[in-house]
DNA sequence: TAAGTGTATTAAGATTCTTAGTACACTTAT
DNA sequence: ATAAGTGTACTAAGAATCTTAATACACTTA
Protein backbone atom coordinates (compact mmCIF):
# COMPACT_ATOMS: atom_id res chain seq x y z
CA UNK A 1 0.00 0.00 0.00
CA UNK A 2 2.86 2.40 0.72
CA UNK A 3 6.23 2.38 -1.24
CA UNK A 4 9.27 4.60 -1.01
CA UNK A 5 10.91 6.23 -3.55
CA UNK A 6 14.46 6.90 -3.08
CA UNK A 7 14.66 8.77 -6.09
CA UNK A 8 12.04 11.28 -5.14
CA UNK A 9 13.39 14.21 -4.04
CA UNK A 10 10.88 14.72 -1.20
CA UNK A 11 11.62 13.32 2.30
CA UNK A 12 10.30 9.88 3.30
CA UNK A 13 7.90 11.35 6.00
CA UNK A 14 6.56 13.63 3.21
CA UNK A 15 6.15 10.83 0.80
CA UNK A 16 3.92 8.25 3.24
CA UNK A 17 1.99 11.66 4.94
CA UNK A 18 1.02 12.17 1.05
CA UNK A 19 0.40 8.99 0.13
CA UNK A 20 -1.73 7.92 2.97
CA UNK A 21 -3.64 11.63 2.13
CA UNK A 22 -4.11 10.35 -1.24
CA UNK A 23 -5.72 7.39 -0.12
CA UNK A 24 -8.11 8.92 2.17
CA UNK A 25 -9.33 11.40 -0.28
CA UNK A 26 -10.04 9.11 -2.62
CA UNK A 27 -11.90 7.06 -0.79
CA UNK A 28 -9.71 3.94 -0.87
CA UNK A 29 -9.31 4.39 2.64
CA UNK A 30 -12.71 4.75 4.62
CA UNK A 31 -13.81 6.88 7.75
CA UNK A 32 -12.68 5.38 11.13
CA UNK A 33 -10.44 2.68 9.13
CA UNK A 34 -7.23 1.32 10.91
CA UNK A 35 -3.61 3.04 9.74
CA UNK A 36 -0.74 0.99 10.00
CA UNK A 37 0.98 1.19 13.76
CA UNK A 38 4.22 3.27 14.10
CA UNK A 39 5.87 0.21 14.40
CA UNK A 40 4.28 -2.09 12.19
CA UNK A 41 5.15 0.56 9.61
CA UNK A 42 8.15 0.66 10.01
CA UNK A 43 9.62 -2.85 9.80
CA UNK A 44 7.75 -3.00 6.24
CA UNK A 45 9.38 -0.60 5.09
CA UNK A 46 12.69 -0.89 7.33
CA UNK A 47 13.09 2.62 7.90
CA UNK A 48 13.04 3.90 11.62
CA UNK A 49 9.53 4.55 13.54
CA UNK A 50 10.38 8.24 14.30
CA UNK A 51 10.25 8.54 10.42
CA UNK A 52 6.61 6.84 10.65
CA UNK A 53 5.69 8.95 13.81
CA UNK A 54 6.68 11.78 11.95
CA UNK A 55 4.47 11.57 8.73
CA UNK A 56 1.51 10.44 11.23
CA UNK A 57 2.20 13.69 13.21
CA UNK A 58 1.58 15.50 9.74
CA UNK A 59 -1.56 13.95 8.79
CA UNK A 60 -3.15 14.48 12.10
CA UNK A 61 -1.90 17.92 12.28
CA UNK A 62 -3.91 18.40 8.91
CA UNK A 63 -6.74 16.98 10.28
CA UNK A 64 -6.57 13.66 7.77
CA UNK A 65 -6.50 11.02 10.74
CA UNK A 66 -6.73 11.36 14.38
CA UNK A 67 -5.01 9.25 17.37
CA UNK A 68 -6.40 7.12 20.29
CA UNK A 69 -3.39 6.31 22.66
CA UNK A 70 -2.99 3.06 23.16
CA UNK A 71 -5.57 1.75 20.58
CA UNK A 72 -3.88 3.64 16.88
CA UNK A 73 -4.32 6.24 13.91
CA UNK A 74 -7.37 6.15 12.49
CA UNK A 75 -9.09 7.83 9.12
CA UNK A 76 -10.64 10.85 9.77
CA UNK A 77 -12.85 11.78 7.12
CA UNK A 78 -13.83 15.15 7.16
CA UNK A 79 -16.05 16.60 4.10
CA UNK A 80 -14.81 20.40 4.16
CA UNK A 81 -11.26 18.77 4.56
CA UNK A 82 -11.68 17.10 2.00
CA UNK A 83 -13.10 19.76 -0.29
CA UNK A 84 -10.48 22.56 0.51
CA UNK A 85 -7.75 19.45 -0.63
CA UNK A 86 -9.44 19.23 -3.71
CA UNK A 87 -9.24 23.25 -4.20
CA UNK A 88 -5.37 23.28 -3.29
CA UNK A 89 -4.82 20.53 -5.88
CA UNK A 90 -6.49 22.22 -8.41
CA UNK A 91 -4.59 25.48 -7.32
CA UNK A 92 -1.53 23.69 -8.16
CA UNK A 93 -2.86 22.20 -11.38
CA UNK A 94 -3.53 26.28 -11.78
CA UNK A 95 0.43 27.18 -11.30
CA UNK A 96 1.42 24.66 -13.28
CA UNK A 97 -0.74 25.48 -16.59
CA UNK A 98 0.36 28.89 -15.83
CA UNK A 99 4.04 28.04 -16.02
CA UNK A 100 3.32 26.25 -19.45
CA UNK A 101 1.12 29.31 -20.99
CA UNK A 102 4.05 31.64 -20.14
CA UNK A 103 6.53 29.34 -21.54
CA UNK A 104 5.21 28.78 -24.44
CA UNK A 105 2.77 26.36 -24.40
CA UNK A 106 -0.84 27.44 -26.04
CA UNK A 107 -4.32 26.69 -25.22
CA UNK A 108 -5.37 23.55 -27.44
CA UNK A 109 -2.03 21.73 -25.66
CA UNK A 110 -3.13 21.84 -22.46
CA UNK A 111 -6.56 20.93 -22.99
CA UNK A 112 -5.35 18.13 -24.95
CA UNK A 113 -2.83 16.99 -21.98
CA UNK A 114 -5.78 17.20 -19.47
CA UNK A 115 -8.19 15.61 -21.48
CA UNK A 116 -5.71 12.44 -22.10
CA UNK A 117 -4.97 12.27 -18.96
CA UNK A 118 -8.77 12.04 -18.18
CA UNK A 119 -9.06 9.45 -20.62
CA UNK A 120 -6.55 6.89 -18.96
CA UNK A 121 -7.69 7.19 -15.21
CA UNK A 122 -11.36 7.07 -15.78
CA UNK A 123 -10.49 3.63 -18.21
CA UNK B 1 14.24 40.09 -13.58
CA UNK B 2 15.35 37.87 -10.40
CA UNK B 3 13.70 37.73 -7.37
CA UNK B 4 14.48 35.30 -4.44
CA UNK B 5 11.59 33.72 -2.68
CA UNK B 6 12.66 32.77 0.93
CA UNK B 7 9.31 30.61 1.70
CA UNK B 8 10.14 28.99 -1.90
CA UNK B 9 11.47 25.36 -0.55
CA UNK B 10 13.86 25.17 -3.66
CA UNK B 11 17.29 25.92 -2.96
CA UNK B 12 18.48 29.62 -3.96
CA UNK B 13 20.53 28.50 -6.86
CA UNK B 14 17.19 26.49 -8.48
CA UNK B 15 15.54 29.39 -8.06
CA UNK B 16 17.46 31.13 -9.81
CA UNK B 17 18.24 28.92 -12.79
CA UNK B 18 14.63 28.06 -13.14
CA UNK B 19 14.06 31.54 -13.68
CA UNK B 20 16.53 31.92 -16.39
CA UNK B 21 15.11 28.74 -17.90
CA UNK B 22 11.51 30.53 -17.98
CA UNK B 23 12.78 33.87 -19.30
CA UNK B 24 14.95 32.17 -21.99
CA UNK B 25 12.17 29.43 -23.44
CA UNK B 26 9.67 32.37 -23.19
CA UNK B 27 11.39 34.02 -25.45
CA UNK B 28 12.10 37.21 -23.14
CA UNK B 29 15.74 36.61 -23.58
CA UNK B 30 16.96 36.58 -26.75
CA UNK B 31 19.89 34.31 -28.26
CA UNK B 32 23.02 35.34 -27.31
CA UNK B 33 21.74 37.75 -25.04
CA UNK B 34 24.13 38.50 -21.88
CA UNK B 35 23.25 37.13 -18.82
CA UNK B 36 24.10 38.87 -15.80
CA UNK B 37 27.76 38.13 -14.45
CA UNK B 38 28.35 36.18 -11.54
CA UNK B 39 29.71 39.33 -9.41
CA UNK B 40 26.91 41.41 -10.45
CA UNK B 41 23.87 39.51 -9.66
CA UNK B 42 25.29 38.11 -6.73
CA UNK B 43 25.62 41.91 -5.57
CA UNK B 44 22.31 42.43 -6.84
CA UNK B 45 20.92 39.71 -4.88
CA UNK B 46 22.94 40.02 -2.04
CA UNK B 47 23.62 36.34 -2.38
CA UNK B 48 27.21 34.73 -2.74
CA UNK B 49 28.81 34.28 -5.94
CA UNK B 50 29.26 30.91 -5.13
CA UNK B 51 25.57 30.35 -5.61
CA UNK B 52 25.23 32.18 -9.08
CA UNK B 53 27.96 30.16 -10.55
CA UNK B 54 26.04 27.04 -9.16
CA UNK B 55 22.86 28.40 -10.80
CA UNK B 56 24.76 29.22 -14.02
CA UNK B 57 26.88 25.28 -13.74
CA UNK B 58 23.12 24.02 -13.78
CA UNK B 59 22.10 25.95 -17.06
CA UNK B 60 25.01 25.45 -19.22
CA UNK B 61 24.59 21.85 -17.90
CA UNK B 62 21.46 21.51 -19.50
CA UNK B 63 22.01 23.35 -22.59
CA UNK B 64 20.11 26.77 -21.99
CA UNK B 65 23.53 28.95 -21.79
CA UNK B 66 27.03 29.01 -22.89
CA UNK B 67 30.23 30.25 -21.83
CA UNK B 68 32.95 32.31 -23.17
CA UNK B 69 35.65 32.65 -20.64
CA UNK B 70 36.24 36.04 -19.78
CA UNK B 71 33.38 37.46 -21.67
CA UNK B 72 30.31 35.78 -19.80
CA UNK B 73 27.63 33.33 -20.01
CA UNK B 74 25.14 33.63 -23.04
CA UNK B 75 21.30 32.65 -23.74
CA UNK B 76 21.88 29.64 -25.99
CA UNK B 77 18.51 29.22 -28.31
CA UNK B 78 18.25 25.51 -29.49
CA UNK B 79 14.94 24.94 -30.76
CA UNK B 80 14.97 21.67 -30.11
CA UNK B 81 15.87 21.87 -26.31
CA UNK B 82 12.99 24.06 -26.00
CA UNK B 83 10.85 21.73 -27.78
CA UNK B 84 11.84 19.09 -25.25
CA UNK B 85 11.45 21.50 -22.24
CA UNK B 86 7.92 22.09 -23.35
CA UNK B 87 7.22 18.37 -23.00
CA UNK B 88 8.52 17.92 -20.04
CA UNK B 89 6.39 20.91 -18.65
CA UNK B 90 3.61 18.89 -20.13
CA UNK B 91 4.35 16.21 -18.25
CA UNK B 92 4.37 17.74 -15.10
CA UNK B 93 0.98 18.53 -16.36
CA UNK B 94 -0.47 15.22 -17.17
CA UNK B 95 1.18 14.47 -13.70
CA UNK B 96 -0.61 16.80 -11.51
CA UNK B 97 -4.32 16.43 -13.38
CA UNK B 98 -3.78 12.53 -12.84
CA UNK B 99 -3.53 13.41 -8.78
CA UNK B 100 -6.17 15.53 -9.10
CA UNK B 101 -8.39 13.09 -11.34
CA UNK B 102 -7.22 9.84 -8.95
CA UNK B 103 -8.53 12.07 -5.71
CA UNK B 104 -11.70 12.40 -7.02
CA UNK B 105 -11.67 15.85 -9.00
CA UNK B 106 -13.36 15.42 -12.40
CA UNK B 107 -12.81 15.56 -15.90
CA UNK B 108 -15.23 18.99 -16.03
CA UNK B 109 -13.40 20.59 -13.12
CA UNK B 110 -9.87 20.31 -14.55
CA UNK B 111 -10.75 21.71 -17.75
CA UNK B 112 -12.48 24.79 -16.38
CA UNK B 113 -9.07 25.12 -14.63
CA UNK B 114 -7.17 25.09 -17.04
CA UNK B 115 -9.16 27.18 -19.03
CA UNK B 116 -9.36 29.78 -16.60
CA UNK B 117 -5.61 30.10 -16.88
CA UNK B 118 -5.77 30.08 -20.47
CA UNK B 119 -7.66 33.02 -20.19
CA UNK B 120 -5.83 35.31 -17.60
CA UNK B 121 -2.41 34.65 -19.12
CA UNK B 122 -3.02 35.58 -22.25
CA UNK B 123 -4.67 38.88 -21.63
C1' DT C 1 48.36 47.26 -17.38
C1' DA C 2 43.98 47.33 -14.99
C1' DA C 3 39.32 45.95 -14.59
C1' DG C 4 35.93 42.68 -15.46
C1' DT C 5 34.84 38.05 -16.64
C1' DG C 6 34.41 32.69 -15.69
C1' DT C 7 36.40 28.72 -13.06
C1' DA C 8 38.19 25.95 -9.34
C1' DT C 9 39.29 24.85 -4.68
C1' DT C 10 38.93 24.28 0.26
C1' DA C 11 36.76 25.16 4.56
C1' DA C 12 33.14 26.02 7.62
C1' DG C 13 28.42 27.02 9.28
C1' DA C 14 23.46 26.06 9.11
C1' DT C 15 19.59 23.39 8.26
C1' DT C 16 17.06 19.29 7.47
C1' DC C 17 16.30 14.42 7.31
C1' DT C 18 16.99 10.17 9.36
C1' DT C 19 18.41 6.87 12.56
C1' DA C 20 19.12 5.10 17.30
C1' DG C 21 17.97 4.32 21.86
C1' DT C 22 15.20 4.98 25.77
C1' DA C 23 11.26 5.86 28.62
C1' DC C 24 6.41 6.44 29.74
C1' DA C 25 1.23 6.11 29.41
C1' DC C 26 -2.62 3.88 27.51
C1' DT C 27 -5.59 -0.26 25.68
C1' DT C 28 -6.58 -4.93 24.98
C1' DA C 29 -6.38 -9.77 25.68
C1' DT C 30 -5.04 -13.31 28.72
C1' DA D 1 -2.58 -8.39 37.49
C1' DT D 2 0.26 -9.23 33.58
C1' DA D 3 1.96 -9.09 28.95
C1' DA D 4 1.83 -7.36 24.44
C1' DG D 5 0.77 -3.83 21.43
C1' DT D 6 -0.20 0.92 20.82
C1' DG D 7 1.02 6.24 20.65
C1' DT D 8 4.14 9.88 22.50
C1' DA D 9 8.24 12.34 23.97
C1' DC D 10 13.01 13.14 24.38
C1' DT D 11 18.01 13.38 23.44
C1' DA D 12 21.89 12.38 20.62
C1' DA D 13 24.31 11.62 16.54
C1' DG D 14 25.23 10.86 11.57
C1' DA D 15 24.50 12.16 6.79
C1' DA D 16 23.33 15.07 3.19
C1' DT D 17 22.58 19.47 1.19
C1' DC D 18 22.73 24.41 0.81
C1' DT D 19 25.15 28.48 1.51
C1' DT D 20 28.77 31.44 2.64
C1' DA D 21 33.65 32.74 2.75
C1' DA D 22 38.14 33.43 1.07
C1' DT D 23 41.53 32.59 -2.49
C1' DA D 24 43.70 31.83 -6.67
C1' DC D 25 44.08 31.47 -11.66
C1' DA D 26 43.09 32.20 -16.71
C1' DC D 27 40.91 34.83 -20.15
C1' DT D 28 39.06 39.29 -22.55
C1' DT D 29 38.59 44.04 -23.16
C1' DA D 30 39.65 48.88 -22.72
Amino acid sequence: MILIDYNDKRPIYEQIAGRFQALIISGVMEADEKLPSVRTLAVELSINPNTIQRAYGELEKDGFIYTVKGKGNFVKRDEGLIHRQKERLLGELYEQARICLMQGVNRQELLDCVEKAAGEVLV
